[in-house]
Parts: structure tokens; C-alpha cells; sequence
DNA sequence: TTGACAACCGACCGTTCGGTCGTATTTTAC
DNA sequence: GTAAAATACGACCGAACGGTCGGTTGTCAA
């Protein structure tokens, strides 16, 4: 029976989120879709393979062919941090983060996928909310934004708390919305 | 020659933030003190005991006998925050999230002191910002605050930027320093 | 000088790790 | 129907894992 590449790579993410890099074995991977190790090898020449695919798997889910109801820049803005602030919370635990933390230079492609996905992260809202203020200002609100709910994750991880998260979205909201307005009031 | 119980417990700490704790090895702990491996287990019953030793380690360090120069809340609040922010920045990964992230049910002692190291921390925090305001908006902030850290801390993990963990700590002072504001002119 | 004790080490245990290879089975294409 | 290609498997490899144990070395008080 055919096992589903998406199948071996959403499975694969699933481990890397809640054991690590190092933590996660191809064995474990194997059993929990129903295959042999061996077979795994034949899909992915080793394990560091399944990084990117897991990033880029992630990324699709989050931010491709999104259609945004009014095509205004704060209703996408809020539509793709609350998906993100969701996903985080419910799974506890960011997969990005965890192989960020988990790859060394012994991984270099692993790290540099770990860097792609934040940067296309970073990027994506970026662009999202460039259009309502100038470009460095949407960029350090993206990186702070990400970083919010990336610190309101361990909170879900440690003590199983989401009230930390639900302030790092309003409060990243807050902050993108009062930026869009002090850019029609520069000197205030 | 003996090697001092704070050498092995550092050491295990260095190893532990960049490498995880499935990642970082018996092996690797006592080459890098010197010894053999066989030589921590009289000191230490196995890995997972390493854990609270490391994190006891670490909230000593960043709590323990800190005299504050004026005795004010927020002159003490700024001393800790950006001793934290130094430190996280300095190497680049926080300990505690990365023994968060890679404990589980299988090590339920490394899970229960991650869960009190950052416990410690939010106590710690939340008792000197309730100098200043309710203790239920000081332990929100507190909160906040250490998300924000170790959110910033994602981003000089994976580019080595040191921006966004500046204005973590910037915009935690701040929204410090206004809640305590907020608290004298209650209805504003 | 000796006895006791702490520190340390080498050898070893069973298990698991990532990864390889030859082969069997199923699907697909003509 | 049959050949080829895709899929999967069992058996195996050397290395590394956490952990144990009997014995050697160094220190120091009596």
C-alpha cells in the first residue's frame, strides 16, 4: 500500500515538533506511518531531508493561495497571525523553532531551511503590512510580532496557558494598527 | 584532580542550550570536563538529574542576591530584565526554552524543573512589578515580558540579530512603567 | 605508616541510532 | 501478457547512546 509523501511529512513534522531534531528517530517516523525504516530511504536520501520538506510544507499551509474576504491589509494581517497564533496553540509547541533550535552546523541544510522559513515568515508579513506604513517600520513590527508568539508558545508548552498568546495578538494587532495610523499623522 | 560540581553543572548547561537535551551526550558532558563518562555518575544518578542542577544553576545566577542600587521597583525591574536580555543575547539560545521544548512525559523530573524554573521567573518578576500596580495586571506583564524575551531570542538564534531582543526589552520597560503610571490615574 | 574514603577510570552491557543493500511484491505502460 | 518501474521489506552495518561495575589512584587524618 502506497504511503503519501504528505503523509511521511506531516508525520515527520508532528515528531520534530514534540521531540526534537535529535529526539526524533527515522524509526519512530517508520512506525507511526506504517512503513519500514528502509522504505523511508527510499522517498528521502537521509533524515536532514526532512526539514525542508516539513518547512515548506508549513509555509504552504500558512501562507498559500490565502484569499483575503476584503483585500484590505489589516483583515489579511489579523487573518494569517490568528491561523499562526491557532496552529501554535493548539499544537503547543513551533515546529520553526524547535528545529531552529535543534540544527547546528553539523545540519547546515537543515539551518538553512530553518532560515528560509522565518525569513519568508518575516517577509510575508512584511509585505502585508508595508502597505499601510513605510517598509522598516512593517518589517520590525513583523519580526516583533513573530517573536510575541513565538514567546507566548512556551507559555503553551510549559504551563498550558493560551492567555499569553491571545495578548500577543491583540496586542500585535494593536501595535500594526496604531503604526498605519501614525503614518497619515507623521509628527505626533 | 577533582573537578568541582559547578564546573560539570555549567558545562552541562552549555551543552544542553546548544545542543537540547536529547542532543547533548554523557559522552560530550565529560569530555568537556575532562573526565570519563563513568565519573559523572557518581556525582550524578543519570542525564535527567542534570536538568534541575543546570536550571538551579541558572535562577541563582540571575535572582540570587541582586542588591538594587536605589531600592526602586522599576530600577530593579530594568536590572533584571536586561541582565536576562545580556545573557540570552550573549549565547544566543535560552537554556530553559530549549529544555522545554525538548523534555517530555518520558523525563518527567527535567519537565517538572523547566515548569519551576519559569515559574521562578514569572514569580520573581510579577513580585517586583506588584510594587507598582495590581498583582494580576503585574503577573501579565511579567508574563509578557519574558515571552517577549524569549520570542527576541528566536531571531539572534537563527540571524544573530540583536534589534529585536533592544526593543523587547525597550517595550517591556515601557509598558511596565505605564501600567504602574495607569494604576495612579485608575480611570484614563 | 597505615587505613579509610572520595575521585576517577577502563571495560563492558543492551539498546538504539542513521543508513545500506539485495530481494520480493505491487503497480503501471505498452 | 509481459516488461519495467515503483514500492516496500528483512537483514544487516558500525557507531553512539545511557548506564553499570570492579578496580586503581590520590588525599588526608590518625
Amino acid at each position: 500500500m502506497k504511503v503519501m509523501r504528505e503523509t511521511i511529512v506531516s508525520t515527520a513534522r508532528e515528531l520534530f515538533r514534540s521531540r526534537g531534531y535529535a529526539g526524533a528517530s527515522m524509526n519512530d517516523l517508520a512506525d507511526a506511518v506504517g512503513l519500514k525504516k528502509s522504505s523511508l530511504y527510499v522517498r528521502f536520501p537521509n533524515k536532514e531531508a526532512l526539514v525542508p520538506a516539513v518547512l515548506d510544507l508549513t509555509l504552504q499551509e500558512t501562507f498559500g493561495q490565502r484569499v483575503s474576504a476584503s483585500g484590505q491589509w489589516d483583515d489579511e494581517f489579523v487573518e494569517v497571525i490568528e491561523f499562526i497564533a491557532t496552529t501554535l496553540t493548539d499544537r503547543g509547541r513551533c515546529v520553526g523553532l524547535h528545529l531552529a533550535y535543534g540544527t547546528s552546523d553539523e545540519t547546515p541544510i537543515a539551518k538553512h531551511a530553518v532560515r528560509a522559513f522565518f525569513q519568508a515568515h518575516r517577509d510575508h508579513l512584511s509585505s502585508i503590512l508595508s502597505r499601510a506604513m513605510p517598509v522598516d517600520v512593517a518589517r520590525d513590527i513583523a519580526t516583533d510580532t513573530l517573536a510575541r508568539l513565538e514567546g507566548a508558545t512556551a507559555f503553551v508548552a510549559i504551563f498550558g496557558e493560551k492567555d499569553a498568546m491571545k495578548r500577543a495578538v491583540r496586542l500585535s494587532i494593536e501595535e500594526a494598527k496604531n503604526a498605519a495610523a501614525a503614518k497619515s499623522l507623521p509628527s505626533r
